[in-house]
DNA sequence: TCACTGTGATTAAACGATTAACCAGAGTGA
DNA sequence: TCACTCTGGTTAATCGTTTAATCACAGTGA
């Protein structure tokens, strides 16, 4: 039992090489004093022998266990990927590893989930809130990621200019009457694009917003979102404020035999896997999830590396924000002038 | 520097109680011999300290470090949050925590991930290989997830049995002419689908595959799949091997003007987070992801916990393959004895 | 009375790395 | 020659936990 693990350690290098393992240490290292050539030819020994630092040694002598904790609201969430992709890349490019901890449920789920992450012993980490709470204080450093309005964000996509993004573009289009619809209102995210695109739209334009939940707590699950009749009533373009709204209104107006987008246009938010690939190409705006989480683990490796103290703090970046990109593709176009005729022509 | 962790640790919980961290130790673990009242102040004190054991020392002396590897091929897959939730939730369930390790990029990349998470001290790991790779044995217990019929499985997913409820449920709608959408034919889990829905099919019934990487790297990415040709020609049915493919296939016929399921019927596997709410929603078939997890992971952890030397080995499960459920929606129907005309209908 | 057996606890040695403190020897300036 | 500095290394303590080995002591049967 205790299987010591396998491979050299500091001192099986130390003894082969006649030297002590301090010696060893400071020469990987390169911290110490040790001579030019020693240095070469423990590096070159140790190399030989395939020697891999036991973190678990390394972690109870420093007190730093190389991990970050990556805590997400709803690990079901499609932007799940693109978010744990970026976490983890950053992460192991400044030598870190990730632990994910999925707080699926509620609030208290979430804090459990936190709770779970100290216990291992991670260095810091970032975390998605779910929509509308805020963190309270981990004992680590705290990255957050979840729109730049909230108050203690470190650093998000800038979900109003990506909202105003999608209104400037409808707006040259020559749409008028937009419908936004969104899905869950509590969205800290989601309020905010809604909040970018109704900025973001000249005189003489008029909105209305449509919260999927709301409709569905009445109608029930997956019910149609009686689309059709909006256009009947007007509305031209059809903002989703996530690619997965956007599909579903993109799939139940082609369905309604609505062409997009010569009849309406459509139009997302995230890019998601499906956004090129659907018919029409759906437009959308991309966030740079590369840069994000580059920033986010930067700052949060920053301070671990500079706090002493253990402190359970929330962690600031100098950039809080990132531009958010449009992809026009061809599920906007110009507004039809007279839409309810032209659906009329398709019946 | 190199502050001291916070909180308490055995020594502190012996001397305040005035007994040794030994026997301290073995009260919280309840190993050793501690009488039964010693045993229940020393718990009652460390909870009242909130005391917490520290992994990093806990895992140098027992060489475990109670965290396991979860090695995706493609992190951007749209299957993963499901993937990474179910193992994420199994694994917290039996103690352990997840280390991701994206395996973006090659086999060669692959490779990398898997050492950086041995290097990391990883009990074992869960792999989700990259199509057609079979995992070299690392030096932990490795429980690879693929599909049945791969040599090295441990536990999957019965792709071809999915494959023969499609086929069954289609040829039980009266399609005759199928037309199997798939996306890589290197993949091992694809090419089972189509065995299965291939053997699924009666006499007199016909299918072909399309290939969707072929087709692209002849007419760009993200080109139309000609699927209207295809109902032009007698195809009746479509069945993607994923729903990312299905979702093409059907918002491509929507565009074309042919009605589903009226026209024709489409199906796709995995029930991925679109197919309820697209319209028509999607007939597809389910994976039981949590049970797949659990499986796995509980014989990770078996084969840890017995096998004394930290080998790389393959771990094997009773039950390597979970059947998957068909789920019947909108999206398939009766067969249309003359779609073509039903198509110029429509027109 | 003596050897023997449990019981309940302690002692001390690991695990592997880091690092402050110390030490030997060579060179240097007064 | 002496005190001093610089260089290149060693010694030893430490992080927090586990666990084999040991010990004191009470009860027991011969």
């Amino acid at each position: 039992m205790a299987a010591p693990r396998p491979g050299p350690n500091l001192s099986r290098i130390a003894t082969s090489l006649g030297v002590s393992v301090a010696t060893v240490s400071n020469a990987l290292s390169g911290k110490g004093r040790v001579s030019g050539q020693l240095v070469e030819r423990i590096r070159e020994h140790a190399a030989e022998l395939g020697y891999v630092p036991s973190q678990a040694g390394r972690a109870l002598r420093t007190g730093r266990s190389g991990v970050l904790g990556l805590v997400l609201p709803d690990i079901a969430n499609p932007l799940f990927p693109k978010i744990a992709q970026a976490i983890e890349f950053a992460a192991s490019a400044a030598g870190y590893g990730v632990l994910i901890a999925d707080s699926r449920g509620d609030v208290a789920a979430q804090t459990e989930a936190i709770n779970r992450l100290v216990e291992r012993g991670v260095d810091g980490m970032v975390v998605i809130p779910r929509r509308a709470t805020r963190i309270s204080s981990a004992s680590c450093p705290v990255a957050v990621i979840d729109t730049p309005s909230t108050p203690g964000n470190t650093v998000a996509a800038d979900h109003w200019q990506g909202g105003r993004e999608i209104a400037d573009h409808l707006a040259g289009l020559g749409h008028r009457r937009i419908l936004i619809i969104g899905n869950n209102q509590e969205s800290n995210v989601q309020n905010d694009r809604v909040g970018g695109i109704r900025s973001g739209m000249r005189p003489g334009m008029h909105s209305e917003t449509l919260w999927i939940d709301r409709l569905e707590q009445e109608n029930g699950h997956d019910c149609p979102l009686g689309l059709a009749e909006k256009v009947r009533q007007g509305f031209t373009a059809f903002a989703a404020l996530s690619d997965l709204q956007a599909l579903r209104a993109l799939t139940e107006l082609q369905q309604a035999g609505i062409n997009i987008p010569t009849d309406v246009s459509v139009t997302g938010f995230d890019d998601l896997i499906w956004s090129p690939v659907v018919t029409p190409s759906l437009t959308t705006v991309r966030m740079d999830m590369d840069r994000i989480a580059g920033i986010a683990v930067s700052a949060l490796v920053d301070t671990i590396r500079t706090s002493s103290i253990r402190e359970g703090m929330l962690v600031t970046a100098e950039i809080e924000r990132v531009a958010m990109q449009l992809i026009v593709r061809q599920s906007s176009g110009p507004a039809n002038p007279a839409p309810k005729t032209s659906e009329m022509e398709n019946m």
